[in-house]
RNA sequence: GAGGCGCUAGCUCAGUCGGUAGAGCAACUGCCUUUUAAGCAGUGGGUCCGGGGUUCGAUCCCCCGGCGCCUCACCA
């Protein structure tokens, strides 16, 4: 016997050439996989054994001389294999005796129940289909409890493939996003929005708050912005007489990574002609409520060690209301910002008067009042400098009808009645472009050409935009943003 | 961007009051035909994140850098 190299990798590499000669194709082209492990399982009968070919991954594996157990796992689920020598041949049970964690076999066998009462498939035949060349981290489980789990947060994220293998609650975690998207889609098409895709290069960034990627198109030699928001475009096709539409997918926002924020990151925004903030506020409850009930089977789920109860009708509360509550600050009798400046100080924020009242006041509402908002809240009647792009009160044009809903303390969706008065739009852009010009990197740019579409008649809009990734850290019951990103965003490893 | 914490075998982690390191699982060899965190016996495996400094000697102490996590700031 020949001395064999210490890595892991190297000695993998090495039987591969060793079935390789002996006429073994580690990675053959095709294997007619007849059924899925959840299927076995379920049609699973002590009394009848059946004939079953299945596909998978080598999970685990536990030789006992000529005989041996492991398990095959593929995406529906994981079941028990018996490989026997009596049953195989010496020359097939050798060569499963060379086969590795992870490597994806195909098992054609006969279902049965061992003596401990486990299903399991004896195996007649055991064909490899990929090599597995890279160690697996081994995570085991007894009664629910994990042992050993892979948990390096940043190889779970740099090498999401080896996360979504080993651990189970990865795997769920993303499943279950899959199932809450696809339930949002249907929700929508029932209620007769149209998903529409608007473009992700703007030449001009508005529709937000928020600092863009910069990139550049060689023939037409033009900057262009990765979006920050879809919204202008989405009104653009209201006013083309799309009476709902709706878009979900990403945006892209130049700032900073944290548990809450990643670059890219995904929204879903819905348009309906002929409706308000309050609609919006009816859908947004519909919607979440639907979604608690679906994967819940209750409106109360668990995070974070707490429950939080999304039953509706949620709380509503006025913005100047909720700040004046939590902080004893009334902000609609302040005249001044050098007053608000005053104010914001009293409960221990600094700001700078050239940030205007309502600015301040908003920095009062993120620091002191944002995270008493456990259960649901809206957060409603915004003042008007804080929403360029929503419509004021009919009779008092200081607030505008726009709700911002938050949850475990967080904001999870922003909504409201869109402005279609394309004069106040105008100004309202204008008085954006102005703080641009003093170096506000976040104020949105005059988009004339949606001017002009305001100008063809936009009908009475309500607009809501809800943050993916949020709803989902709710639903998965995780801190951090990155665990219901597959790709999060990290620096380049070295 | 600032502060704190972390980085040791493929994975999960110990450890060295400064004398170049250990466990469990995985791997390798042998035994084992109903096991299941399989078992028993044995073996191999490490630029202790990188660079510099102090020192007779650094994985450990100091400085610089890298990456990650947490908190804060900005933002959804």
């Amino acid at each position: 016997m020949s001395e064999k190299p210490a890595d892991i990798r190297e000695q993998r590499i090495e039987k591969l050439k060793k079935m390789r000669e002996s006429g073994v194709n580690p990675y053959p082209n095709r294997f007619e996989r007849k059924d899925k492990i959840a299927d076995v399982r379920a049609a699973f009968d002590a009394d009848k054994p059946v004939n079953v070919v299945v596909a998978g991954r080598i999970k685990s594996k536990r030789v006992m001389g000529k005989a041996s157990f492991g398990n095959v796992e593929d995406f529906s689920g994981s079941i028990q294999f018996y490989a026997a020598r009596d049953l195989m041949g010496e020359e097939g049970y050798n060569l499963y005796k060379t086969h590795d964690l992870g490597d994806h076999v195909g098992i054609e066998g006969e279902t049965f129940l061992t003596q401990k009462g486990e299903m399991s498939i004896k195996v007649k035949r055991l064909v490899l289909l990929s090599k597995c060349i890279q160690p697996l981290p081994v995570v085991k489980e007894k009664d629910g409890q994990v042992f050993d789990e892979f948990s390096d947060t940043e190889l779970k994220y740099r090498r999401r493939y080896v996360d979504l293998i080993v651990n189970q609650k990865t795997r769920r975690d993303f499943l279950l996003r899959s199932r809450i998207v696809s339930s949002i889609r249907r929700f929508l098409e029932t209620d007769g929005f149209l998903e529409v895709e608007t473009p992700m290069m703007h030449s001009v960034v508005s529709g937000a708050a928020a600092k863009p990627f910069i990139t550049h198109h060689n023939t037409l030699d033009l900057e262009l912005y990765l979006r920050i928001a879809p919204e202008l475009y989405l009104k653009r096709l209201i006013v083309g007489g799309f009476e709902r539409v709706f878009e979900m997918n990403r945006n892209f926002r130049n700032e900073g990574i944290d548990t809450r924020h990643n670059p890219e990151f995904t929204m879903v925004e819905i348009y309906q002609a002929y409706a308000d903030y309050k609609d919006m506020m009816d859908l947004t409850e519909r919607l979440f409520t639907g979604l608690a009930e679906e994967y819940f089977e209750s409106t109360e789920i668990p995070y974070q060690g707490q429950t939080i109860n999304l039953r509706g009708p949620w709380r509503r509360v006025r913005f100047v209301d909720a700040i004046k509550e939590v902080t004893g600050l009334d902000f609609s009798l302040i005249k001044t910002a050098s007053e608000a400046v005053v104010a914001a100080k009293s409960v221990g924020i600094e700001t700078d008067e050239s940030m205007g009242i309502w600015k301040i006041a908003d920095e009062v509402l993120g620091e002191r009042v944002e995270k008493t908002f456990q259960n649901p809240t809206f957060l409603i009647d915004y003042p008007k400098e804080l929403s360029p792009l929503s419509k004021s009160f009919e009779d008092n044009p200081d607030y505008v009808e726009r709700f911002e809903l938050f949850i475990a303390g967080r904001e999870i969706a922003n909504a409201f009645t869109e402005l279609n008065d394309p004069f106040d739009q105008k100004e309202r852009f204008e008085g954006q472009s102005q703080m641009r010009d003093k170096g506000d990197d976040e104020a949105m740019m005059v988009d004339d050409d949606y001017i002009t579409a305001l100008e063809y008649g936009l009908p009475p809009t309500g607009g809501l935009g809800i943050g993916i990734d949020r709803l989902v850290m709710l639903f998965v019951d995780t801190a951090s943003i990155k665990d219901t990103i597959l790709f999060p965003l990290l620096r380049p490893e070295v």
